[in-house]
DNA sequence: GCGGATATAAGTCACCTGTATTATGTCACG
DNA sequence: CGTGACATAATACAGGTGACTTATATCCGC
């Protein structure tokens, strides 16, 4: 055999140049060619090994869907062991929030994948049970938060369960500088603080 | 001169024919052919009205957020007058979210404009002191039910005044569905009685 | 009525796209 | 020592794009 490469290792360099482009120039210009150029990489070796540009926008969201997943489990590592939920739930938003360059080329990514979504009935099921999963995993958080009495007992687990996740609308905010991340920050931390404060 | 023709009024036909392929076929879909052939006229015919992809773009996005504008006020006229503070809040959050056709229509326009405008320095100028009044008509509404006594005087205003703007993160949760309108509206209700309640 | 601004249609142009094809280089293994 | 799987590169192609030009029809105001 040839040159023997990591393919993993060259597909997600790939998935770190598409996120570039996507950042700088937007989605639609995501183009093979532009990616490639990017990538420092001839469109022909592009191709093989990504053999269409559906596969390859379609593995540069799984990967960033990890890579959040991934920064999320490392955040909870420098909590106390078992971490409070309080900073779980924190943790997982300023994650999911652009707040630093890693999670502004993954939220940008997904940004544009739901925006894709929309209008794509397969992307659309794909996206619908990520984003659900996210749901159910915020609500098991509360409920548990709420079984061992961190959570006032008397709120309502779904009503707070969505409030928690509406907290991505900072991402905008951020996104254009109307807000700062200080300022997106404190409203999270005085959500939580109610959240988990006796009275409902 | 010939069969005299109302431009405004066929602009704005055209710019909805543009929001119905945004929102079936997305942001980069919506190409000169592809409008006029939902439009239902022709290329030149389209171009005769606007001069170029960008001067059509634009034309749209600013028609979509006078329509929105326009419905905010229609929603205040039914309501007491002069409105309570809470309702007028709570008319704003449901003309922003896609809760009915007009509004989805809308809200799928400015998304894909918020997304173009992160890689656009011309656009994002635009978009951030447009997303910015928004934030300060909010602030203002806030600051006012402060000042008559409606809103506890121990509040933040600034951080009360994001976390109402956060309320919009509903948005890609009710576009795929994952949640239903009325917990969207149980959320925002309940975020409201928080605000207007006597406790901080 | 008729000149001329307006409206509509049709065709053309250079460019960019995703994909397919082909050619050439590279090197582990029988 | 090749042979064949893998890697890289270069090119071709059909289709769609925005913008432009040209041609024709329409009908108000003089």
């Amino acid at each position: 055999m040839p040159k023997q490469v990591d393919h993993r290792e060259r597909r997600e360099a790939i998935a770190h140049a598409l996120w570039r482009v996507v950042e700088q120039q937007g989605w639609p210009r995501a183009t093979m060619r532009e990616v490639a150029r990017e990538a420092e990489v001839s469109l022909g070796q592009l191709q093989h090994y990504f053999s269409s540009r559906t596969a390859m926008l379609t593995f540069a969201m799984e990967f960033a869907a990890d890579q959040t997943s991934d920064r999320v489990t490392r955040g909870l590592t420098g909590l106390d062991q078992p971490p409070r939920p309080r900073d779980v739930l924190r943790v997982v938003l300023t994650e999911m929030l652009p707040l630093h360059p890693d999670a502004r080329a993954t939220s940008r990514m997904n940004a544009a994948y739901v925006l894709e979504a929309l209008h794509d009935p397969e992307l659309r099921d794909v996206a619908s049970v990520g984003l659900r999963q996210g749901r159910d995993t915020v609500e098991r958080l509360i409920r548990e938060a709420m079984a061992d009495g961190h959570i006032s007992a008397d709120r309502n687990l779904a009503i707070e369960t969505d409030l928690i996740l509406s907290l991505t609308g900072f991402t905008p905010l951020l996104e254009l500088g109307v807000i700062k991340p200080e300022a997106a920050l404190a409203a999270i931390d005085q959500h939580l603080d109610r959240l988990f404060s006796p009275a409902s």
